[in-house]
RNA sequence: GGGCUCGUAGCUCAGUUGGUUAGAGCGCACCCCUGAUAAGGGUGAGGUCGGAAGUUCGACUCUUCCCGGGCCCA
């Protein structure tokens, strides 16, 4: 009976209904939107709606075309999507044109594993050839995995370094470096396979354990130097009348003494001397005081046997003082040499805290080079063999054979202390697995200390010029990049490999070479006709036309081409210019979007090109977010197993929740990442698309145009939930303008569980279903609910892609007519909803409305009602909460706390609520307990206001 | 080892120039509804704000040191 009555009134009610299923099924429907959207050319139609907007343009760092995408990926292009989706959305033309790096030694290296002994007959070209077959798998590759997490761009045009258009572009920058005189030559050290006559790269060397000779070497004073050292107290007038005063140092590679140019020693290190007597000398050596015990131990002397000084000496006093070369009696440099130098890289773990420097032989010996400006000295051929410069024992000596040689030399000439073996990690050639050096060879730099013609100044002051004008997201940033530049080296721009752009550089049979902006552009237009192939297959002469000018001394028939190629930072370093400036962008470009370690990669090598070719950076704005860590905060590897793979994730839960999640987490921080973490942001997706379902349910029927109710003439409680949405656009759209999505996720989200979900929806249940179906109490919440859907539609859509672009297809009237949601305007705060001034009284209200719940939650746990329909309240209140609750309205108020009957009494103390179970009958068909239950004798079981609804339908 | 940076409830985030019992949502526990239903509502329990000193009348907020992460170097 009560059964029936049930079903019949349901009928009579105004249910939701809309087309929006509960269920995403994201997997499944996802990939027809995308469908979709490529059918219909979103990207272009965006691009038509859009032209003559102003532009905003976010430039891509190209990733690297290698392997699948994983989360890094997925953060990085996730946010950029939401950037330009933002921007769209807010009016401006946004173009994306995402990018791939191509070249380098990653794909290189890899094809080479592929092809294995077959590179052995194959040509340069034809091992290019294969790279580029390989790079642009994993351009298709990785251009479909961003597209099916829902970015927007033109995937059919990215921009790849390899491409002619984009190689010109990289040469007509460095065009501008050479004519500004910023690319020079200059030797360093580089790993050299003896084996392969070939420089090695970092990737392609294999640390072997060997034994090598360890050598303490006696480095001779000079007789300044033992002045000096008799004034420092390290050293007696009685030692230095009888006994032979040295620097003592150690090495594990005799051969490279040859070279040797200089000692370190560590500034804020102690020193002292050692005295001791062997083979009936007496020596005075000097040694850190840390090492005294361990060069003792490795000389075998006794105790007794030697002398320790007891003055301490700090190792800055000693920067300048002379040795003699153990074993070469003139400087074979054009430069100063054999003077003791500082460095900070001496440590006392091993040797004898003085450090063997050869600055042709050493990456730290190197840079100690350049700074105390000493010659570069690599008296090595390509054939690992001495060259004529060194002592005719050694001359055209294989270098890793000589070291015995070398070791007995010093033992002759007593400079030998002592001598053992070591074994220790050391590189070897992949390829010809063959010990390693570390060889000078001639390579080209852009220099950063340079001054430009036009202005006195160079790279380095103008970078730190530069980074100031630049928005820095997080600002810490400019901090960052700027203690980088302050302490970078030059960039060493050159590569002995072959997938790469060739750096144009011509050489006569004499050595000159030729370098002009003429034949860097002359080289430009030609590549950029046929391609870098084109470098080793064609002439000088075909490259560079007949007609070039050539400067005095060259001839076109006796040049030569050299075959360095560029580091790849050069070329997506020359992005702006190759990408921005030949789509007609304007630059320096709106933003720069990649992870934090870009400071040193991208952003730094964009920042250096550009501000050499045009003086200005390539950017306004640098955003970066930090890395993906697993649940713990640890760095994720697939070797710890803790590394979350991004395309499980994407067919597991789809794409929008990646979005989603990627919203809700601060990417400035580093992001805790692992499948639950991920799994966990579907809880907050239900509860936005349930939202927007309930929404959409409940403005069925309802035609904007026609039924809407102006704001003045809603409902209290409407009045609110528009003063809401306008405070939600409003900070939302800070979010957004602020590049802070989490920000934006969380307001969005607790919108729909609080505001929404557990307040104004719940509260409009019964005006919405028992209501007349076109009385006002209906069409002013559902002015509202349609208000808030097409601004929340609106707001998540950069988000969440696909479900807003769902929810806009289910919406019977669009606030636009426009197709795709992405198309739309982001919603804008109406001037004339004064939510700031209202909060204070809503505030009051809901702090009511809590009490009544908390007093009926008493009712509820002690069974005298279920639901809060049942339930009578009366307040007792302050007078003060008594006007509010009036000016709200006494029913409103009752409504607002979804029970059947609220009693106003004032006069209290304190506002208390008293609540029972309601004395009336339950209307059957609004199931309130109403006092009009009855009241119209042809519908006994109903309250007045549902007897009228229903007769009248 | 150096530069930059992070560390607030189980999770994701707020915490304004140092100022009352540190907040939110989710999750969890318990309860309710069954006319948003593989939905919805309510109540509640969770934090010595990484640790230790210090400055201050007062510190999650400032200083120093330490511990533990991350990125980039060495």
């Amino acid at each position: 009976m009560a059964d029936e009555n049930k079903t019949n009134y349901r009928d009579t009610l105004n249910l939701p209904q809309t087309s929006f299923a509960m269920k995403a099924n994201l997997v499944q429907r996802e990939p027809q939107m995308r469908k979709r959207w490529a059918q219909e050319n979103i990207y272009t139609q965006i691009r038509e709606a859009r032209l003559g907007a102003p532009l905003y343009i976010l430039h891509d760092g190209p990733p690297y075309a290698n392997g699948d995408i994983h989360m890094g990926h997925v953060i990085n292009k996730v946010l950029k999507d939401f950037v330009v989706k933002y921007k769209t959305m807010a009016g401006f033309d946004a173009p994306y044109i995402p990018g791939w790096d191509c070249h380098g030694l990653p794909i290189e290296a890899k094809v080479m594993t592929e092809l294995g002994e077959k590179v052995r007959q194959m040509s340069k070209t034809d091992v290019r050839r294969d790279c580029m077959k390989y790079a642009g798998k994993y351009v298709r590759l990785q251009g479909r995995q961003f597209q099916d997490l829902g970015v927007f761009g033109d995937f059919e045009n990215p921009y790849l370094t390899f491409k002619p258009q984009y190689e010109a572009g990289i040469l007509e920058v460095f065009a501008t470096l050479v004519e500004k005189g910023l690319v020079y030559r200059q030797l360093k050290p580089i790993h050299w396979s003896v084996g392969c006559e070939t420089a090695l790269a970092e990737a392609e060397l294999e640390y072997k354990d060997i034994a090598s000779p360890s050598i303490f070497v006696n480095f001779s004073a000079t007789e300044e130097t033992t002045a000096r050292l008799i004034e420092l107290g390290l050293v007696t007038n009685e030692q230095a009348k009888d006994a032979e005063v040295a620097l003592m140092i150690w090495t594990t590679t005799p051969w490279t003494l040859a070279a040797n140019l200089a000692v370190a020693v560590h500034p804020h290190l102690e020193y002292v001397s050692l005295s001791y007597e062997k083979d009936g000398h007496k020596h005075v050596s000097i040694v850190a005081a840390d090492r005294i015990e361990a060069v003792v131990a490795a000389g075998t002397l006794a105790e007794g046997q030697y002398g320790i000084s007891e003055k301490k000496v700090k190792g800055s006093e000693l920067e300048g003082l002379r040795y003699r070369h153990p074993f070469i009696e003139t400087n074979p440099t054009d430069k100063d040499a054999y003077m003791v130098i500082l460095a900070e890289y001496v440590t006392t773990e091993d040797g004898t805290g003085l450090v063997h420097t050869a600055p042709g032989h050493g990456q730290e010996d190197y840079v100690s080079g350049q700074r105390y400006n000493l010659a570069i000295y690599s008296p090595v051929k390509d054939d690992g063999c001495y060259d004529e410069t060194v002592p005719d024992w050694l001359r055209g000596k294989n270098v890793l054979t000589v070291d015995k040689l070398v070791n007995e030399r010093l033992a002759q000439l007593g400079r030998l202390f002592a001598q053992r073996e070591i074994v220790h990690s050391y590189p070897h050639c992949w390829r010809s697995k063959g010990p390693v050096i570390f060889r000078a060879t001639e390579q080209w730099f852009v220099g950063v200390d340079k001054e430009l013609p036009e202005t006195g100044r160079n790279l380095r002051a103008m970078a730190m010029d530069a980074v100031e004008q630049v928005r820095w997201i997080p600002a810490w940033g400019q901090k960052r990049i700027a203690g980088m530049l302050e302490s970078r080296p030059d960039w060493c721009i050159s590569r002995q490999r072959s997938w790469g752009l060739p750096i144009p550089v011509f050489v006569m049979p004499d050595g000159q070479t030729l370098l002009t902006k003429e034949s860097v552009m002359a080289v430009a237009a030609h590549i950029g006709e046929r391609g870098s192939n084109s470098w080793f297959t064609d002439s000088p002469r075909e490259i560079l036309g007949n007609d070039f000018a050539l400067p005095e001394g060259f001839d076109l028939d006796q040049l030569r081409k050299e075959e360095n190629i560029f580091d790849v930072w050069f070329e997506s370093g020359c992005s702006w210019y190759s990408v921005a400036a030949a789509a007609g962008w304007p630059v320096p470009v709106d933003l720069y979007l990649e992870g934090s370690d870009q400071h040193r990669g991208w952003f730094q090598l964009s920042l250096l090109p550009a501000l050499g070719a045009t003086g200005k950076p390539p950017f306004k704005s640098v955003l970066t977010h930090g890395f993906t860590v697993d649940e713990k905060g640890m760095k994720q590897s697939k070797s710890l197993g803790n590394y979350v793979n991004a395309q499980d994730e994407v067919a597991k839960y789809g794409a929008d929740i990646l979005r989603l999640w990627v919203a809700s987490v601060n990417y400035q921080e580093d992001v805790r990442c692992n499948d639950e973490l991920i799994g966990r942001t579907q809880d907050a997706y239900r509860k936005i698309r349930n939202t927007l379902r309930y929404l959409l349910g409940n403005i069925d029927g309802f035609e904007p145009a026609l039924d809407a109710i102006e704001y003045d003439r809603m409902f209290e409680i409407d009045k609110w939930a528009m003063c809401q949405l306008h405070k939600l656009i409003a900070d939302v759209t800070e979010s957004y303008e602020n590049f802070v999505f989490h920000r934006a996720f969380s307001l969005l989200y607790n919108f729909c569980t609080v505001e929404m979900s557990s307040i104004y929806m719940d509260v409009l249940k019964d005006r919405m279903y028992c209501d007349a179906y076109d009385g006002l109490s209906r069409r002013s919440g559902q002015t509202v609910m349609y208000e808030i859907l097409s601004a929340l539609v609106r707001m998540l859509a950069p988000i969440l892609a696909h479900t807003a672009e769902e929810a806009w297809e289910a919406m019977p009237f669009k606030p636009q007519d426009c197709a795709s949601v992405h198309l739309a305007n982001m919603p804008k705060v109406d001037p004339a909803i004064d939510y700031a001034g209202q909060q204070a009284k809503w505030q009051k209200i809901m702090t009511l409305r809590d009490e009544v719940l908390r007093a009926l939650e008493g009712l509820r746990q002690d069974k005298t009602i279920a639901s809060n329909q049942e339930a009578a309240v009366t307040m007792r209140c302050t007078d003060e909460d008594a006007a509010a609750i009036e000016a709200f309205g006494v029913e409103a108020f009752a409504a607002l706390c979804i029970v059947s009957e609220v009693t106003l009494e004032r006069g209290a103390e304190t506002t208390a609520v008293a609540a029972a179970r309601s004395p009336h009958a339950k209307c059957q068909r609004c199931w309130n307990y109403w006092p009009s239950v009855g009241a119209d004798a042809a519908r006994p079981d109903l309250c007045q206001r549902c007897a009228t609804v229903v007769a009248s339908a």
